[in-house]
RNA sequence: UCCCGCAUGGUCUAGUGGUUAGGAUUUCUGGUUUUCACCCAGGCGGCCCGGGUUCGAUUCCCGGUGCGGGAACCA
């Protein structure tokens, strides 16, 4: 394949979410299999929207994800500026060329003369309601007013824009290489604005015109955008670039859990899940919206769970590294459906990840965490706590709740199991067991696993039938990780104690 | 309303003109664990509907339905 180039290019309107995650990544896999370039630009045209600090969230989210990019504003490359604030003379330029190829004309309509105009095609029953081939002859523009008032219009500081003209009956195909071949008909087009009032470009105008000068082999993007695609393609024609116009590829949306509607911040908070890679503070409402990263989420298992979410490697292998991603990827194996976020999906691949982890890193977080809440935890039981538990956590802050029987004696004890399991030789059992313990100092898991069978076995007793209680007395609950080695990390007199302390809460409940 | 797209268990998906339609997740059950979890095994559950082509259609074609996207001086 050529030298293959492709971007991602957001806009800082607001935080970068997660399907802006999934269309990066993408882009970024594409590159990277294909040996290419990945490169970031940033598409702030619009000053309304613009949005203080969603550029710098953009770039740090991308890093945390590991997406980074070969060429970007602050990375540099040979085809910069990479913001398309800093590139209007460009446009300008180009737009002009389309001006005098009459491609493109001034539009000098009010919003009001064009609400105008919908209103009355609308009441007409007319089938849409665009400024096109037909309606554009009846407006305040270039092509209806004479050359003299046009010059009129602009030296007297009239507002304008600039218009795209669409051909009024040809067929446009668009060939998109995930969906194959679209042909839609150029009378359904509507005469896109280039160059806003304010002479900044639109999406349209500047986006052709940054791909092509930044030589872009692929387009890859949302499905939102294919809409648009037609009238992209008759830009490329008009500016005689149709014959190196980049490859389109348009991805399924990430929609709604429930499947009504694209995935939203709005429909997230519902849900209960973030919608945006790290927190995100909104500087106009001050709202603070939590990251995947502040809420446990790893890097790896995002991105994990993002590559399968309308992808799939064609086998049956499901974890998968960016470099294995990278090797794996391809668009011929994005399909076309829309895909629902399923959060139960990311947690599961959360907790593959975190099973991977290293236990000294976690245990270094644990410690942190509980000197918080006031406890103080050693390096090397904090470590062995850590193996205990790891397997049975979804996120790493997990870890300090289900560690918190280490250093707090059980206050409740589950009275189901109480009232079931507690005899009174049961009783005699854990107490007997405990006077052993007592005795001895640091023991393995497993030596205490064989002190317990051999203790109970002496004294007739099964084993198992006092394992629940044994858990009661030394936790309170019902459930929790491998018992020994709850003792172990415990020490044998500390256990000991426990348990006759627990029996001593509980021994009102013996039945007979 | 118009334009465009899409349709395999609840969810993510593989796949085929003839298959007991495969995997993952979720959930349930059993096994293992003298405890809990991991793990292992199993169960429930699926080709949107109608027509056509065909000996045979989940697969190809047409229509419908449903769902999604777009219809800005937003991207």
């Amino acid at each position: 394949m050529e030298n293959v180039r492709v971007r991602f290019a957001p806009s800082p309107t607001g935080a970068l979410h997660i399907g802006g995650v999934r269309t990066a990544l993408f882009n970024y896999l594409f590159a990277r299999k294909n040996r290419g370039t990945f490169i970031l630009r940033i598409e702030d045209t619009d000053q309304n929207r613009f949005v203080d600090g969603a550029e710098s969230y953009i770039k740090e989210a991308l890093n945390w994800c590991g997406l980074i990019p070969d060429e970007s504003s602050e990375i540099g490359g040979d085809y910069g500026p990479y913001k398309q604030s800093e590139r209007k003379e460009i446009y300008q330029q180009h737009v002009q060329h389309l001006l005098d190829s009459d491609h493109a004309y001034y539009a000098f309509d009010t919003p009001e003369e064009l609400d105008e105009m919908r209103e009355k095609l609308k009441e007409t029953k007319a089938t849409n309601q665009q400024y096109n081939s037909v309606t554009r002859m009846s407006m305040k523009n270039s092509l209806t007013l004479s050359v003299e008032e046009v010059e009129e219009h602009i030296k007297s500081r009239q507002p304008y824009v600039i218009r795209m003209k669409i051909p009024l009956k040809e067929e446009v195909r668009i060939h998109d290489i995930i969906r194959g071949w679209i042909v839609v008909h150029s009378s359904t087009l509507d005469d896109k604005v280039l160059m806003k009032s304010d002479g900044f470009p639109t999406y349209h105008l500047a986006n052709i015109v940054d791909d092509h000068l930044m030589k872009i082999t692929h387009v890859i993007r949302g499905e939102e955008w294919l809409p648009s695609v037609p009238s992209h393609v008759l830009l490329y024609r008009f500016l005689g670039w149709e014959d190196t116009m980049p490859k389109f590829a348009h991805l399924p949306l990430i929609l709604k859990p429930d499947g009504n509607g694209k995935l939203s911040k709005r429909a997230a908070d519902k849900a209960g899940f973030p919608i945006f890679p790290l927190n995100w503070k909104d500087p106009q409402t001050n709202d603070l919206s939590q990251g995947f990263k502040e809420e446990g989420y790893l890097p790896e298992a995002l991105i994990n769970f993002l590559s399968l979410l309308g992808w799939n490697p064609g086998t049956e292998q499901e974890i998968f590294s960016l470099k294995e991603l990278e090797d794996a990827f391809s668009l011929e194996q994005v399909n076309k459906a829309g895909t629902k976020f399923d959060i139960d999906k990311i947690r599961w691949f959360n907790e593959q990840y975190i099973r991977s982890l290293d236990s000294g890193l976690l245990a270094n977080q644990l410690i942190a965490n509980l000197e918080k809440i006031g406890h103080v935890c050693e390096k090397e039981s904090a470590v062995a706590i850590v193996e205990l538990l790891k397997d049975r956590i979804t996120f790493p802050s997990d870890l300090t709740d289900l560690s918190l029987i280490f250093f707090e004696e059980p206050i409740f004890f589950d009275e189901k199991v109480v009232r079931k399991k507690l005899t009174a030789e049961t009783n005699n059992a854990l107490s007997l067991f405990a006077k052993v313990m007592s005795e001895k100092d640091a023991l393995s898991a497993e030596e205490i696993r064989k002190l317990f069978s051999i203790t109970l076995n002496d004294a007739g007793i099964n084993p198992g039938s006092v394992m629940q209680m044994l858990r009661v007395c030394l936790s309170g609950g019902s459930s929790g990780p491998d018992l020994m080695g709850v003792m172990q990390i415990l020490t044998p007199k500390k256990s000991s104690e426990r348990i006759l302390h627990s029996l001593d809460q509980v021994k009102h409940l013996i039945k007979d």
